[in-house]
DNA sequence: CGGAGTATTGGACAAAAGTATTAGGCCAAT
DNA sequence: ATTGGCCTAATACTTTTGTCCAATACTCCG
């Protein structure tokens, strides 16, 4: 069988840089790299990888959610996120979501070679700054944060959009499902985030992107 | 007649030192303290003060669109953000919003000195790190964040209550206004923000909270 | 002072959102 | 093979949301 590793990260750089320091690690691994979201989701649905590096925040990505969803569909297959922010929040919290690991992107290469040999065997890589934050009881989670986990995918898809502040038309549309069911599944949203309306729904939704404190925002 | 000034912090510690800071620039005046939002609003409306210190994080607050209202209501009043970030974009939004001035916490007690007298003399006070950055044109608005500014003290609370994730009526309620009046203004505020629905808004009035990106982001 | 423009309010109406119920197909686990 | 969960979908219904039109009140300006 052959033995596939995927790099999704829309910075060519770092896409570059990772692509090297995992043919390192891994020399016999077939090297695969994604771009944007798309091309991660639609990857993983024709491949069979043994690790997913994968960048949160890239353009057409909704930050955690898309974790949540990629797990969801694809859980036996380790992904390690990867990204600039080291807020042991964040962190944490793509840990609950079931991610392999976190590799902050200003690491070093020996830091990240070893965060691949630890995911690969099997265990959680956390950032060195963790270990001295990462169970501080500061870091708790808010009610309803651990709600969005239990989404079916169909689910996460239509808290997506409507964070996106679309219409139940227009996400029957993009989803290309009937509005009955889109209905049908924001009931069950709601029911499951203990909430009634799709305001806070939306809510809900940002608190789960990772936000990039970019250039102009804000 | 009186010569008051308003500190609005909830913490007690910053509240303290600036209230010794600015009891030494002045010394005749009255030093009102406010440890959340609503005691700000209220002594905003009681008193009247030659300068107002704002804390845009306080529990109860809103963000930048606490300071838009505040500005709205009392727009004789010179009111300098205190806040713990520095972000070049923020503090550009807030001088937008007709803000005084912006102190970084961080600031030494001389540099917060001369922001004062800076501001008393009728002046702008940005931190010294805007010097250089402050002009940059890579701070650009995007579409509608300059929207928000052009909302009316009434539209502005209204706003606020919706991304709350509130009904209509419960804004209402909450606002002791009907709930026609709820719907007028948020037909308005569409208008206004070029949207049409409650959703969109919450993810604009988001865009307004003042984030804090945790210490060591990006 | 008088008009122009606008903020505020409200009622009536149309559109969208949300709930409840039912149900068929699919897949995985027992 | 049966159960159970998920996705899908339709109908029927209530509630909420949003628009349109109209009236009042207020400020600003000539």
């Amino acid at each position: 069988m052959s033995q596939a590793v995927l790099i999704a990260d829309d910075h060519p750089l770092f896409r570059e840089a990772l692509t090297y320091i995992a043919g390192s690690v891994l020399p016999d691994c077939e090297l695969h790299e994604a771009i944007n979201y798309q091309e991660t989701r639609d990857k993983l649905e024709s491949n069979s990888y043994k690790l997913v590096f994968l960048d949160l925040n890239m353009p057409d990505a909704n930050g955690l959610t898309d974790l949540a969803l990629l797990k969801k569909m694809h859980p036996q297959v380790p992904m390690v996120v990867v990204s600039a922010l080291e807020d042991p929040n964040i962190i944490k919290t793509c840990l609950d979501y079931n991610a392999s690991g976190y590799i902050i992107k200003s690491s070093s290469p020996e830091e990240i070679k070893k965060a691949i040999n630890t995911i690969l065997e099997g265990n959680i890589y956390a950032p060195p700054s963790m270990d001295q934050t990462g169970t501080s009881a500061s870091v708790t989670a808010k009610p309803g944060t651990d709600g969005i986990s239990s989404l079916t995918p169909s689910q996460l898809k239509v808290l997506i959009e409507i964070g996106k502040g679309k219409l139940n038309k227009q996400i029957a549309f993009d989803l290309e499902i009937s509005e009955a069911t889109v209905k049908a599944h924001i009931t069950s949203i709601f029911k499951k985030l203990g909430i009634n309306n799709r305001t806070q729904a939306v809510l809900i939704a940002q608190e789960h992107q990772t936000r990039n404190p970019a250039p102009g925002s804000q």
